[in-house]
DNA sequence: TTGATATATCGCAACCTCACGATATATACT
DNA sequence: AGTATATATCGTGAGGTTGCGATATATCAA
C-alpha cells in the first residue's frame, strides 16, 4: 500500500459518495447546466426539458435539501439557483468527458 | 432561456449520469484513490479497506463492467487498475471539495 | 371570496442497489 | 489427482429511487 495513503476521510468519502448521487441522474444534470446559466424559476426549466413542472420540482427540491442549490420566491413563482460553488468545476469535468 | 444553450446531448448526459452513479459510493471512491496511486490485487484493496475480498471483487467488477478499470490476471491474483484517464479530474475535483 | 396560476408534497408501484452467505471457478503446490 | 488460495458470481431480502397521478399550498387578480 502507498507511503503516502490517500487520507479522506470515511466521513468526507460518505459526504463525497451522497453529493455524486444527488448529481447522478441525467435530468439534474441538465438542470444544473441550465442554472449554471442563470437562475431560472420551475416551470421555465420543466419546459426547458420538457417534462411536467412537479417532476422538476421533485428533482430540485432533492437538490434542494442536499444544499446544492437555493430557492427564492418572487410572487408566485420559485427561482432556483445555484448554492454550491464547487458544482461549477465538477460539471466542467463531466463537461470535458462527455460532451 | 439561455442565447447560448448548453449542449451536452442527452446520450451525454445519460451516459454521465451512470458515471456518476458507479463513482457514488465511499467505498468505491477510496478503491479509486488506492487504484489512483497504483494497481493492486483483489486482496490488498480489501484489506486496505477493511472488508471481505468478495464485497471488494463486487464493487470493483462493477466499476470494471462499466469501463472505468480493467482486470489483469496474474497468478492467482486479479490486478485491477485504473482504466478511463478522466477519474483523475473528476477525482482531484471530488477531493478538493471534500478533504 | 372565488378562481386561476405556480409550485410542492404525498402515496404508490416498478425498479435498482447493497451487503451477505453460499457456491463456483481458476491457479498453484504437493 | 487432491488441497489450498484468490477471486468471481449467484440468490436473496432490506432499503433506496423514480415517475406519476392526486392532492395541497401559496400568491395574485377580479
Amino acid at each position: 500500500m502507498p507511503t503516502t495513503p490517500t487520507t479522506t476521510s470515511p466521513d468526507g468519502l460518505a459526504q463525497a459518495a451522497e453529493c455524486l448521487r444527488t448529481l447522478a441522474h441525467p435530468l439534474r444534470l441538465r438542470l444544473l447546466q441550465l442554472l449554471l446559466q442563470d437562475d431560472y424559476p420551475v416551470g421555465a426549466l420543466a419546459e426547458a426539458c420538457n417534462i411536467p413542472s412537479h417532476i422538476a420540482s421533485e428533482h430540485l427540491g432533492k437538490m434542494r435539501d442536499r444544499r446544492l442549490l437555493r430557492a427564492e420566491r418572487r410572487g408566485r413563482q420559485t427561482f432556483y439557483k445555484i448554492s454550491d460553488p464547487y458544482l461549477k468545476s465538477i460539471m466542467d469535468c463531466i463537461e470535458k468527458r462527455f460532451d
